[in-house]
DNA sequence: CTACTTTAATCAGAGTCTCTGACTAAAACA
DNA sequence: TGTTTTAGTCAGAGACTCTGATTAAAGTAG
């Protein structure tokens, strides 16, 4: 099996399983939008990073915004340190999906390590981590 | 750095670099036809197959599989063992996809093992191995 | 300070991908 | 034979993404 689908087949279990718990939370927010939405730091962030974190052109960002804005899950303020700039920041009400999607991540984890061992788990995030220095284009 | 994405990051590289070298070699494909494509197998699939496969629905895989025909990279043949079937072939025409998909793929994995040292590779593929059994659901 | 260049974001339009629902024809089964 | 299941298609809509052009603010060189 190559290792392509190999790491492609448990990442979009993961992902499926966030999606689905999100939205069994009560949040009705599509898997484009999430991908955005998760990479909106603490102080809000501007489109273009957004962009470029979710490797997509910033009229993509903007439309997923617009969506997420009109969901209530984001709010776009001025940014005070540039006038063209507005940041994008994150409501009191997409706050509650955070924890949600955090705690489906430790579950899948913990399920991950409990099949292929604690061993090959810290194997598996060395290896990947080391691999991401040289795949990561943003870093 | 959560799990999702240091799965995610590789797999994107992998993939943009492999459907670079098939577009450079001259094959007009997009990302969801290769999808689709990858998973013909030698004596034709069916459509119902492809689409398991590749998880998107029949409609999905069908329209994929209209346009590859329209280019003239796939074929539907009758399945001669049900006659409500039919077997979709690669043509010779795209044949010549598989090995420069196939060698930016080592070339890749070259690198990375490089990168990342022999033992780590060994690792990491045989955790994504163990891990696989647990997160396809086709298996 | 002014003119030029760059950057942040948006507007407009189009192409691609994917889905749900309804349908036809052949096969499988009771 | 009659019913149910399976393989595939048709129709329509929604979601995602892109290229190209534009506006406004910021940065920079003179």
């Amino acid at each position: 099996m190559n290792i392509g689908l190999l790491l492609y087949i448990p990442y979009r279990e993961l992902e499926n399983r966030i999606m689905a718990a999100v939205t069994a939370a009560g949040y009705d927010v599509t898997l484009a939008q999430a991908r955005v939405l998760q990479r909106i730091g603490p102080d809000g962030t501007r489109l273009t990073e957004l962009a470029e974190a979710a490797q997509v052109t910033k009229q993509t960002a903007g439309f997923l915004v617009d969506q997420l804005e009109k969901a209530g899950y984001v709010e776009r303020v001025p940014d005070p340190t540039d006038g063209r700039a507005r940041l994008v920041r994150i409501t009191e009400k997409a706050q509650g999906a955070l924890p949600v999607a955090g705690e489906e991540m430790a579950r899948i984890e913990a399920e991950w390590e409990q099949h292929i061992g604690k061993r090959r788990m810290g194997q598996l995030r060395e290896a990947l981590e080391k691999l991401v220095e040289v795949t990561d284009p943003y870093r």
